[in-house]
DNA sequence: TATTGCATACGAAATAAATCGTAATATGGC
DNA sequence: GCCATATTACGATTTATTTCGTATGCAATA
């Protein structure tokens, strides 16, 4: 078994975390078959890339079926962190409220969604 | 020359755009001291990725001196964007309020940004 | 029981990214 | 003019990531 540095999952990974994050848990050909409608690639790929993540213990599977099933080692609240706080420090100059100004500039938020955040706005304050 | 698909930045090249887009321009020198504050590797390494970068066209040189000087040739808020968009496809199920959240919920945020990111809601409220 | 189909394991190639060593070259000071 | 120094150019290596072919095993079923 090779030697990885980093539990940071790469792009591939990240697409296998979301399906099983989705799902709860699943075996490779279900996996596989999410990942089908958008990227094309054969399933012992995506066999390699899930026995990988498991070798990085980014997924653990329970083997004691023919049929490996999947589940995802980090949690979805942990990852979203570790790349928004990436994505803070290399391109927003550290400032979480630069990122938050850009992603609600661009994007076209619905009035429920804004409310949401503003109740969230004034949760904050009130506890400084 | 190699041929390069896309001109999303890489991890490293992410980082010299930051020193490039603080500066306005810069040669590799002083970019890579820059940089060496924060990580490790030799000058030629610096170099050679501002190469490439010059190949894919992420930054323009001034090559009339002897030292070359660099710019970037995209634009932070175009390359936030890029990457925002992928984030939120690939980590926040295509929501950018899910990331928002995440964000403001994770940082502590000071009032007056908070106020900042408050007064874009009821600007975007308004225009709804 | 032999065959077929689907599963895992695993090596290795293809691609991408980062790193560095060395050569060639220009510049300024002596 | 010569030397020391700093710079670019560039090939090659290393490391990471993605991809796939082939081997092998198991289980249902004809």
């Amino acid at each position: 078994m090779a030697i990885h540095k980093t539990t940071k999952p790469t792009e591939s990974e990240l697409e296998i975390l979301s399906v099983l994050w989705e799902m709860k848990n699943a075996s490779v050909r279900t996996v596989h078959e999410s990942l089908s409608k958008h990227k094309d690639a054969g399933y012992t790929t995506t066999l390699k890339l899930m026995q990988i993540m498991h070798e990085k213990k980014l997924v653990t599977r329970d083997e004691r079926n023919k049929i490996h099933i999947y589940e995802a080692a980090v949690t979805k609240e942990k990852t979203q962190t570790q790349f928004l706080n990436r994505m803070i420090n290399n391109l927003f100059s550290g400032s979480s409220t630069e990122l938050v100004l850009q992603a609600l500039g661009q994007q076209n938020t619905s009035k429920e969604e804004l409310l949401k955040i503003e109740a969230l706005i004034n949760k904050l304050k009130s506890k400084q």
